[in-house]
DNA sequence: TTGAAAGCGCTAACAC
DNA sequence: GTGTTAGCGCTTTCAA
């Protein structure tokens, strides 16, 4: 037995196939009583309409591609959530194409999407221009980084992120050390001037390390840098990092929060998970994914390139504490 | 400027549509200048093969679905890169789907990917029949869970767990815990079997405990009652668990791996991230991956029903150590 | 409100 | 080796 089409269901209900079809997508015009009755034996046939055929006459696909640089980093996953649930809540379905942390593979990868999916959510920081020419005519907007002409959903982190400089500050922390993150991630240079925007406006010393990768080993290195430094205090890149440098310090003898504070950044699930858990920024993963859908929705509807902002939220855990003085040094 | 067809290209180079075809489905047949020559336009125009198209005569889509029940859990991502890796290989593209931990959503949510997909990879340890009748007529192959009738690739760490048991009894640890995973889950099962067919052959008493949600907090559960035993030594469910455990006893007063010994299961980012980073047993994720998009490409081309299993490794790390007896006790 | 017919871009016989 | 033809399942004019 095979799938049920229009045509089974036509034949079945006495109508033509046309009626089927619009008993589906425009339910309104088709007289009520053979809708149900169409619509029942759908139901009892199993019917699922054929994406591939609808899309061959519309030219929409009902899939939207998701571009990540690395499922693998813990910032990814909850955003892929909420597109993937988002695009849900339109009817749509999610592609997604992870670049494996190759940039250079970005545009390939892309263009293999083209035609099969009616619009692209690029959740990649790096890569640039070649992008733009891959997307070629494809709808679509990038997540926390800016491509002249594609509209962009960030998240702003300066406010939370003077935020966590005055609670440092408040600590009584002098001498902060701000770790970077990879020069090529627009997030990072983002942070880093939100990091120096604050310390010009304080009591605060800033000193500016890195970059370092974006990893734990990132992390690690850092750490060995910042024992060699007086600072009693550092923003990390990421939360990721931030676990790196917890298991730097640690291993330096010197312990957090009593000896050193550290803010991180993402409130990633590794952020609540280690000990102590972190004081960090967290990004409203939720509303970057749906803002990104819906963003793309309505470019594709000939909607501007606009760029939406929403702002990083400051939470204070166990990682940041009183500038006691560092007891040991390396 | 509308998109490149088989037709514009046809016109262009002077053949036939059917030729353009050939050259690029079946290559070898048709004349070599010919098919330079199309090709060469086809990479003029920017030409990709419509798949929707495709799709409508062939009655394949190319793309698999992938079916995960939280895509937050840290296991999940490397498995998801692994199978879209697998998946690329044999030019095919992942529809991911993730159930929000709903297991009573994802039949709904299987239903919905049919027609859209050649076959499903089902990542889903929990559910069951309905699963199965969701599925009909789709291919599909489980990982990590069984399922009659369906193809399965499973993960045994029956092997390294015994090995795991092993080395805590070296080290001197005579009363082990045991904190269960969620009890609908096929893998807390086979590990709470594993482990306990390993006490049996061995002089260590096993204390067994939970079941435990699978999450942090369930770990920081998990550790409370923990404290309340005389072990000196637990295997948690997972690592994600391990890390719930580990902060739990830390604020018992009890250290890792000093005071006690833990073991987690999955190897996942967070356990080399957090300190000490965690004696576990690695799942070949890659493999896993690999396994699972070959093995539904075999079953949907007829082949059979079989089951892959692929063995967990000891991974030995910082989280245990001798027994040394408890120095405090909550 | 419904039906007939054309066509989306492609592949697969089948002839040449 | 190449062209012709039919048709995959659906939407969408256009008439009725």
């Amino acid at each position: 037995m095979k799938r049920a089409t229009i045509y089974s269901i036509a034949q079945a209900c006495g109508v033509s196939a046309s009626t089927v079809s619009r008993a589906f997508s425009r339910p309104h015009v088709v007289n009520v009583e053979v809708r149900e009755r169409i619509h029942a034996k759908a139901r009892e046939l199993g019917y699922q309409p054929n994406k591939a055929a609808r899309g061959l006459v519309t030219g929409r696909t009902g899939m939207i591609g998701l571009l990540v640089p690395d499922i693998t980093n813990p910032f990814f996953p909850p955003l892929v959530r909420a597109i993937q649930q988002a695009a849900a809540a339109r009817d749509a379905a999610v592609l997604l194409v992870d670049a494996e942390e190759s940039a250079a593979a970005e545009p390939q990868l892309v263009k293999r999407l083209q035609g099969q999916v009616d619009g692209l959510v690029i959740a990649s920081p790096r890569s640039s221009s070649p992008l733009r020419d891959a997307a070629q005519g494809l709808p679509a907007v990038v997540i926390n980084r800016r491509i002249r002409g594609v509209p962009a959903v960030i998240c702003d982190n300066t406010y939370a992120l003077r935020g966590a400089g005055r609670h440092l500050e408040d600590l009584g922390h002098r001498r902060v050390a701000l770790l970077r993150g990879p020069s090529a991630s627009w997030s990072a240079r983002q942070r880093a001037d939100a990091i120096h925007s604050w310390a010009r406006s304080s009591r605060t010393a800033l000193v500016d390390l890195g970059p370092f990768p974006a990893s734990f080993d990132g992390g690690l290195a850092a750490a060995t840098a910042l024992l060699r430094t007086k600072c009693t205090a550092a923003f990390a890149f990421d939360d990721l990092m931030a676990c790196g440098v917890l298991a730097g310090l640690v291993q330096g003898g010197v312990s957090v929060p009593e000896d050193f504070s550290l803010v991180g950044c993402d409130d990633v699930l590794l952020a609540s998970t280690v000990t102590p858990q972190l004081t960090t920024v967290a990004a409203p993963v939720e509303r970057l994914g749906e803002a990104a859908v819906d963003l793309l929705h309505r470019h594709s509807n000939g909607g501007p390139v606009e760029e939406i902002r929403l702002d990083g939220e400051l939470v204070l855990r166990a990682s940041t504490g009183p500038a006691a003085g560092r007891r040991r040094s390396a």
